[in-house]
DNA sequence: GTAATATTCCTCACCTACTTAGCAACTGGT
DNA sequence: ACCAGTTGCTAAGTAGGTGAGGAATATTAC
């Protein structure tokens, strides 16, 4: 990638790991009919409900991309706008069967695969994992 | 992210790395004034020189695509074009000191970190990370 | 209690960056 | 010498983003 990172097998194998995990959603999404954007929010959405502005923040675009964004996920069936109980200013987008089963027997050979990784590691080596993607989020993050 | 994923940590923390490998390219972009494939097409090209097709296949977006994004890069002084030494055909994309300029202060602070990260580690534990990082991304790359 | 301010979500007009289709130049194998 | 394959480009169309701004509701200050 450059200089600096030649020669450190571990930051090629990181630089090949984030380079992977931004072309392999293109691709998904594109096999599954979807834009890049709309299959992170339904990603997002698996977790929990939220608004359209919400969305937009985790995603980085504005709330009049996300506005879109969840237009066509509804008319694909994917999710649902529900009126939020106490904020009458409030929607929340909720994902619906389809949406979860599109994500989710999209990418379980993936998950499979992780827990498997990750069931191989002992208590020490596992510690040692997480504290290097912790680091390395945070060195990735201090760009922002 | 999804059910399977909740309870591990590990997994936890690969997920928000690669979220945050994707927003950040996104922000740095923004503010150097290119788009993310323009970002990612000086990255890679600080590595070696590559025609406008092989860059294609490293974005993974189609080569009329690529050649609007060399177009940009070339105008605004990040790249050349220089014909290829062998093959008619071929054109050599090679970034300029002013292209390797942008990427490399716009992204320092996060080869420092990375780097510190790691020569924290010891043999082993480079080498379980390494073998982690290798592990994800083969589990990404099955998806496509 | 009411006025001022903030937040959420949407619409509209515009624009950037992509796709598909197809063409000209060149290469390498038969 | 030809023909199939590759490279790199242009042209036309489109998807999906931004910025500005408005309507509805909530929150804060007075």
């Amino acid at each position: 990638m450059v200089p600096q990172w030649q020669g450190s097998t571990t930051l090629d194998a990181l630089q090949e790991l984030v380079d992977v995990g931004t072309r392999v959603p293109h691709e998904v999404a594109r096999k599954a009919g979807l834009s890049t954007s709309e299959l992170h929010s339904l990603r997002h959405l698996m977790g929990a409900p939220m608004g359209p502005v919400e969305l937009a923040r985790a995603l980085g675009v504005t709330s009049a991309a996300s506005s879109g964004i969840v237009d066509r996920l509804v008319t694909r069936g994917h999710v649902t706008r529900r009126a939020h109980a106490a904020d009458g200013r409030r929607t929340e987008v909720v994902i619906t069967d389809s949406g979860r089963t599109e994500v989710y027997t999209r990418m379980a050979p993936m998950f499979t695969a992780l827990a498997a990784l990750d069931a191989s590691l002992d208590a020490h080596d596992r510690d040692v994992v997480e504290r290097y993607l912790r680091g390395a989020t945070a060195a990735m993050r201090s760009l922002m």
